[in-house]
DNA sequence: CGCCTATTTGATCTGATTCAAACAATGTGG
DNA sequence: CCACATTGTTTGAATCAGATCAAATAGGCG
């Protein structure tokens, strides 16, 4: 086997670097993974519900979703997933999938069988540790939806996504200031957020009339951090780790 | 340090064999941890939101909820805890608690030092996958309830409920067939499917209606097993492990 | 330009909430 | 062992947030 190193294990090093700190060897046992990368296009699935992976998949680039869809086609959107998220390490320790992971946009995405994963995770415990509380922070996320789908009206489930979203895009880099490019339907929120399409449409306005954000195609700007923070009942404490909190 | 066995360790022991085969070696390791049991009356918060907790908790008998509080007092109840479940176990590696955990019924409690948990599973890596699979079994049902508070109708939630609680029950042996103790409330029950108290007593009644159910006090029995899970929209796959599937 | 998909708008309907009060069960102390 | 307090369940009527249905408009792109 050619163990020569993966320029694609960088986003994971940073990723990882979020969670604890690397020391030398771990990041080279890193650099030493066998990654497969592959462009996938849009509204294309990565693994199925029921599938048995037998690797997990690291995003590169793109906007990826876990979803579930009920019997009479609707669809509840479980979470959005972003450049260095593993949104399926979960398959790691849980063999069938309960639920599907696609793409939103074309993606670049990297594969790691599941064999030199657990190989990796058995030499450095640190780096077990390090995986299992990015699987934990997940669990968070989860949690912090939850409370919006059952107990929050629309325009703050909203507001709160928005603010969500500029959290962690900032955390990997992906905005511009306050800005950040947000490719997704209002179709696609509205699955997130446990309500309909026209429902999240009327919000979005609601949220521009107070000035709040603007939102020209898929280019949204937060206007007014603190108001939208207020308005979406935002608390990022949720997201871990709390150093790259927006200002 | 005295490194006496601690009976209390035995329902951690039969928790962790539903998730893994444990050798002798682990087992006795398990046996050793040094465990603080306490009783603790009904509607008491074992740790409470931004805690920062020294120890794990450990479930032996009662009923106990995560939850999140909003400013306005609604609460969004995240899950239900029965005994051998490990509520807080990502407090091991997420330090400031996201949310409260609270019992709902007298209940008896083991505690687990961190540092006894660090200690233990870096020297017993299969331990430490089955502890992490614990928690993402815990995430599997918090996807699942997602859907519920998103996606699904009152009655469905309900039904859905009853059909977990069922099946989990069931495997530490806490059902007498198809009936079990239910010591909820009507408005806990609400807090934790997104309703409200009046909605969850006028479904319930519409299941016992249907003669999917019946219910006296606290007393559940379910009179009509495939009618309520077909109601509920339930396929128990995301409880795992499905060696355990109530038939 | 013309097609397809996404956003926007309007009108109407409904599941669930809210508020309020009655009723049942459980437990407590005298 | 009963009177009373407390908490939980049940019922009814009015209201509302969000859904549904349908159609119009606006973007993006080959």
């Amino acid at each position: 086997m050619n163990a020569s190193r993966n320029p694609a294990a960088s986003p994971l090093i940073r990723k990882l670097e979020r969670l604890t700190d690397l020391s030398d060897d771990e990041k080279q046992a890193l650099t030493m993974l066998p990654l497969t990368v592959r462009a996938l296009e849009a509204d294309q699935d990565i693994v199925r519900d029921k599938d048995r992976p037998s690797q997990c998949c690291l995003l590169l680039e793109g906007f990826a979703c876990r979803y579930k869809l009920l019997d009479d086609g609707r669809r509840q959107i479980l979470s959005f997933h972003i450049p260095g998220d593993i949104p399926d390490l979960r398959s790691l320790h849980l063999p069938v999938m309960d639920h599907s992971i696609g793409t939103l946009v074309p993606c670049q995405v990297a594969f790691i069988p599941h064999q030199s994963l657990h190989d990796l995770l058995l030499h450095h415990p640190r780096l077990a540790q390090a995986f299992w509380r990015d699987t934990l922070i997940d669990a968070a996320i989860f949690c912090e939806w939850m409370v919006g789908l059952g107990r929050r009206r629309a325009q703050v489930r909203v507001a709160h996504l928005l603010c969500e979203l500029l959290v962690r895009l900032r955390a990997v880099g992906l905005t511009d200031d306050h800005a950040y490019k947000l490719p997704v339907t209002q179709a696609e929120i509205a699955d997130a957020l446990g309500l309909t399409g026209v429902h999240v449409n009327r919000n979005l306005q609601e949220l521009r009339g107070k000035r709040l954000i603007t939102l020209r195609g898929r280019a949204l700007s937060v206007q007014d951090w603190e108001g939208l923070q207020r308005v979406g009942e935002f608390d990022p404490t949720y997201l871990y780790p709390w150093d790259k909190a927006v200002a």
